[in-house]
DNA sequence: TAGCCAAACTTGCAGGTACAATTAAGTTGT
DNA sequence: ACAACTTAATTGTACCTGCAAGTTTGGCTA
């Protein structure tokens, strides 16, 4: 039972700002979305992670751990886009529990024609307001708050 | 009907980093607060706006500004903490349109319980692994950011 | 090869949030 | 004084997510 270390007044400062990014960045990025492609942030994001994969397709955990979705949750974001024609299901070979999901070319075709305007908002909200040594700083910062988030790395996961 | 300015490396990067901090770092504050308190992130943090307000009391409008929230997820919100007996809703004399929330004395000592445990989340996952001069770094990097969010300020107001 | 535990989803149910419509009260213009 | 407009807050409806339970398949052990 130790006594509570506070905060100084620059981490207080920091830990103000980083909540009021985590509440208004998402925020921003699905009304950039909706409103041009009628597309959530976390479902652009999953099309965007199997766009990326080879084949272009995924293990539905595979791509659950890369989008730190839940089991559940990624089974009906899929079922979403499934019914939209942007992904298939198909059972996988080699393990008859698990579907492979797989980007169809409609899908493709959609993360090409979404990816501009949502990279305009990221330089927008976030990118061009900094200096390129922000950036880096920004980078190296975030890779270790990233570490103690995930310590297994299973976001960015780069294995089958 | 400009090119798209892709991401360099670094900016992607950098990019990628915050995506994932988008993603975990909510449900991180979230578990430790609903396993420990029984709180939300959100609800502490509205209660936490309260306790800073002069008399702990604020109109639903300026709540809902510090905490970025809507005001009909603010007023569902109210409504929770209220059957909790954590904050009270009372008329507002001067605009009888208006509502006052008010933290109660057992709202008081509610946040005043769940800041120790809060605070060290905060310290663990994000603060304690960064040098001093990161954390300044990470303030001035993010106040850029919000400014691009919220450039009215609403979430940092000072004003009644 | 029979039996048992673990893994990969999928679905039922409960809870929280957004958008739009509603109610009530202040404000403005004539 | 009254009608039209704006603002403050709440509620109806629909959707999304988490947790827990269920189903099918894989792997391990006797």
């Amino acid at each position: 039972m130790s006594e509570t270390k506070w905060l100084s007044a620059d981490e207080r400062n920091a830990w103000v700002k980083l909540t009021a990014v985590l509440e208004l960045l998402p925020a921003a990025l699905d009304l950039q979305l909706s409103r041009d492609e009628g597309l959530t942030h976390f479902e652009y994001f999953t099309l965007a992670m199997l766009s990326e994969a080879p084949k272009r397709m995924l293990r539905t955990s595979a791509l659950a751990a890369r989008t730190n979705a839940t089991l559940p949750r990624l089974s009906r974001v899929v079922t979403r886009l499934e019914g939209a024609g942007l992904v298939e299901r198909s059972p996988c070979a080699e393990d008859r529990r698990a579907t492979n999901v797989a980007l169809t070319e409609g899908g493709w075709q959609k993360v090409v024609a979404a990816a501009p305007g949502h990279v305009a908002a990221v330089r927008r909200l976030v990118i061009d307001s900094l200096t390129p040594a922000q950036v880096e700083n920004l980078s190296e910062i975030l890779t270790v708050v990233v570490k103690q988030l995930d310590p297994d790395g299973r976001m960015l996961a780069s294995d089958s």
